[in-house]
DNA sequence: CGTTACCTTGAATCTCCTCAATACACGTGG
DNA sequence: CCACGTGTATTGAGGAGATTCAAGGTAACG
């Protein structure tokens, strides 16, 4: 089955909304009939980037928005001499560049981290959006405010915890976003992380970040071990970050 | 003038917001005349609260949300241990609690650093709001995104700076913001801020805080002592801060 | 095989933290 | 008016935590 293509044919096949994959999850709401016709509308297509590429640059503008469909890319920022700090990490169902949109430039940078597929939404369009669907203007500023959240935690923990509470952090963290979206396998996942953005996440030195690394690692709490990690004791970790690490809940998708 | 009531009379007299004396300012947009009477049916009433008084509890509720009339307030987030990291300053023209109106809890704690006064909006209106002014709807994801924005300039200066540059990053962000609301004499503002206050915010511990403090003064790029803080030579601090310190663009106000 | 990217480890140094003590301003009650 | 408490600012000293420099080591890829 599915032959109907012959394999030259590299024209890609965006996914049609109402196929979308993602909207399966039961972390994002149900679309009325209507709101699904006009997302349909709304996207104009699909980027397919390689690991690496860079998606936004940090000061720039953009016609468009994305949306993740599949593929991990990290948002950063950087110091003139080249100094990072990664502000957050964007998985399946995260809006990418809505700065750009709302405020005419964005303030960091994205970058694939996997090969990813973005829908692409043209910016014109995000005011009709607006206009005619309250529910899901609703929910754009509800991604917004749930970015804005994780950003606040983690400032918290870069500001405050310690180099192994941040590692348990941003481990945890990530697991758990994966785990929502049904990236995992058991409790183990393949994470696209080096211990240099890592190190960059969390505020400090590779060479710190290694040896914490080394030593939270014989906590036995998890296994991280080329680019499959695997959360062993969760509760460990857990009291290491102090409390629950939060996600963000049940709510939509664009 | 001005002698309609008498002294004893404390009933509180809610500012119209035609009167707005924020809506003055050139970094506010102006309203239509529709906007400018749903806004004043969306207020609901004022809040006055002295300085200390904690407007917001990280993790609650709340029927109201709320924009800042008069005087400062800063978001904070605590770990259990007592450790605590200021994510942001709430000056006048600023929401307050959205996250709480948008996504069920709210992230952060919010304390008044001053006695403030707040316009208060019933949280059910808010809907009415998104289907009934775009373009008011629009100005509320536009906050969001701001704050964003500035969250993701105090993760990078915390996480990457060190000690004089994260200090002059948020004296500048503040004097900044200050002086687009006109509350600057010149080149001097009434900071509410204390050093431990400060401390929390760049993420390092008191007594460095001030030792760094101590060294900067130094350097003749501003004066601060007691609560005013004269911004002496602004290049100076520039400088530190590697590049100029964003503070949001012109917009809306609610 | 040689390159490249990433991980690992040791050693010296500096940054930042904690503890501790003092100083100053302010407001309160005696 | 003074004694006292409270909150804030200041300073020194010693030690823990991070950084940088430097050197391997390993796995993937052409």
């Amino acid at each position: 089955m599915a032959k109907a293509r012959k394999k030259a044919d590299k024209t890609p096949v965006p996914t049609p909304c109402a196929k979308c994959p993602l909207r399966r999850l039961e972390i994002f709401r149900k679309f009325s009939a209507e709101e699904l016709a006009f997302v349909s509308f709304f996207k104009s297509g699909e980027l397919v980037l390689e690991a690496g590429s860079t998606i936004f640059s940090e000061g720039t503008n953009s016609p468009h928005l994305y949306t993740v469909l599949s593929g991990w890319a990290f948002k950063y920022k950087t110091l003139e001499d080249g100094r990072r700090q990664v502000l957050n990490f964007a998985l399946p169902g995260d809006f990418i560049g809505l700065q750009a949109s709302i405020l005419d430039v964005i303030g960091h940078s994205i970058e694939a981290l996997t090969d990813v597929t973005l829908c692409v939404f043209p910016r014109e369009k995000l005011w009709s959006l607006y206009e005619k669907h309250t529910g899901l203007a609703f929910d754009v500023t509800w991604l917004g405010a749930r970015e804005e959240s994780i950003l606040g935690d983690y400032l918290l923990t870069v500001g405050q915890r310690r180099a192994n509470e941040r590692i348990a952090f941003v481990l945890l963290h990530l697991f758990h976003r994966a785990r929502q979206l049904g990236l995992t396998r058991g409790n183990a996942v393949a994470l696209p992380i080096t211990q240099e953005l890592l190190a960059d996440t969390i505020g400090f030195s590779l060479v710190h970040t290694n040896k914490t690394l080394k030593q939270l690692r014989r906590s036995g709490a998890f296994k991280w071990t080329g680019s499959t990690f695997e959360l062993v004791d969760e509760g460990k970790l857990e009291a290491l970050v102090g409390l629950t690490v939060p996600v963000g809940g049940v709510r939509p998708f664009i």
